[in-house]
DNA sequence: CGCTGTATTGACCTCCTTCAAATGCGGTGG
DNA sequence: CCACCGCATTTGAAGGAGGTCAATACAGCG
């Protein structure tokens, strides 16, 4: 069940069955239902929290009641690994479609992080492709237009779900909503909606229900200038 | 010389005037003029670099040439904290002002962060207080019009070099042009331009040359909804 | 005093928004 | 099996924020 994860924090480290187990022993898991909120902004939570199934979202809401949606939240992903440090969280955390969490007592995490530096440096290693990931999401807001924005969307996730072993090489079930598209990319559920339809019409997705399907990834690609450098997926050779 | 890195970081953690020594002791100190690379993206630094001052920024260049900017480095600011875990900068550092920069070599990291956890811990809250600010333009972007967006820029950059001990309390010096400006908030430079018009005729700022004042703090404030939480100023309570 | 880069202005165009209505669709009960 | 409900998707028309292109004004500087 913690296969995500450990598929996931193994490109960032070499992890042996003993941390494997470590990681996992400990923890409690927990079934949320779809759109409820995890984490509030302003908490102060005590447990860590970790996607195993499901899709998951940051956002904040702004004073006009729009919400705009900072990162997905996919298998493997934490959930607020840095809220120790920083002592608060200054977002919320919410689910998008049914989720399955494992919730980490603080204590594993400290003994973690000051005991076992293979484990540590993984942790460390899968925030820092977080924060690479915003890092891109802030380049296609700024820079390209909401059809390759959404196109760099569907390959991230390609790439993201693969590694996480919940997608097929060319497709992948999406729990979002148009709306909830709208919300990443930061644009209205209408014009999501025309968006796709010009990829559609492209032949360059098939988007049908709750499922993606990708009929010529290289293509989808080249569309959007994809370039997954930034997600970090070859081992680090160092 | 040190002292923003260390007014930056007594925030998130109390450092000793021992923790303080160890930091600079070894470090070198280089001058670098305006609109110089200072890492550039693929580049596997071996050397932690800090900004001591002037600005720098990150930023991604696309295929058609227009150059995002992910991110402003002030005093205070490190560079590449992150290279050593990832292996490779995913994007490219330059930059915007004539600074003085810090050269850390990696065994004093290495060593501080094994063996000082205090400082350890500095380090890795200002990593994450980087990625909170980065969520923060994220929303900036997706859901703030340009004139409130360039005024919640204008507001964190007075917090962000208060801090640091180079701003005065309702002013700053702005070396950025508003071609910059445009690369920052992903608008072109002739938007930049009627957007700070704007705030000028509404006496928001006051912008001349490369000094912006602020003649109200908080209207300003106000106008862009700007809360500062998420730049973690005060001091951690646990 | 001319040169160069930055700031400013104007006219026009495009992408995206807004508002509103229509269509389709999965589930539920009859 | 079908009627109906609630929700997501789709469509249309009009408006606004921001982009593009090109010309002009301006400031620092050798």
């Amino acid at each position: 069940m913690f296969s995500p994860l450990i598929r996931k924090l193994g490109r960032g480290a070499d992890l042996t069955q003993a941390d494997h187990d470590r990681l996992t022993s400990l923890a409690r898991t927990r079934c949320v239902g779809a759109r409820q909120d995890i984490i509030e902004q302003g908490d102060r939570p005590e447990d860590v929290h970790l996607v195993l199934s499901g899709f998951a979202c940051r956002y904040k809401i702004m004073r006009n009641g729009k919400r705009q949606i900072m990162a997905l939240l996919v298998p493997g992903d934490f959930c607020d690994l840095h809220v120790a440090i920083l002592g608060h969280m200054d977002h919320g955390i919410a689910t998008v479609s049914p989720c399955t969490l494992a919730e980490l007592p603080p204590t594993t995490v400290l003994d973690l992080t000051e005991n076992h530096p293979r484990i540590a440096r993984a942790l460390w290693w899968a925030t820092l492709v977080d924060e690479a990931i915003l890092r891109e999401w802030l380049v296609s807001m700024g820079q390209r237009e909401a059809d390759q924005q959404l196109a760099h969307l569907f390959c991230e996730l390609l790439m993201r779900l693969r590694v996480a072993g919940v997608a097929d090489a060319d497709g992948y079930d999406l729990p979002l909503a148009q709306h909830d598209l709208g919300e990443v990319l930061g644009i209205t559920p209408v014009h999501v909606n025309r968006t796709v339809q010009a990829l559609r019409a492209a032949e360059l997705i098939v988007l049908r229900g709750r499922r993606l399907d990708i009929p010529d990834v290289e293509r989808l690609k080249a569309f959007c200038d994809f370039d997954p450098d930034y997600l970090h997926l070859v081992q680090r050779i160092a």
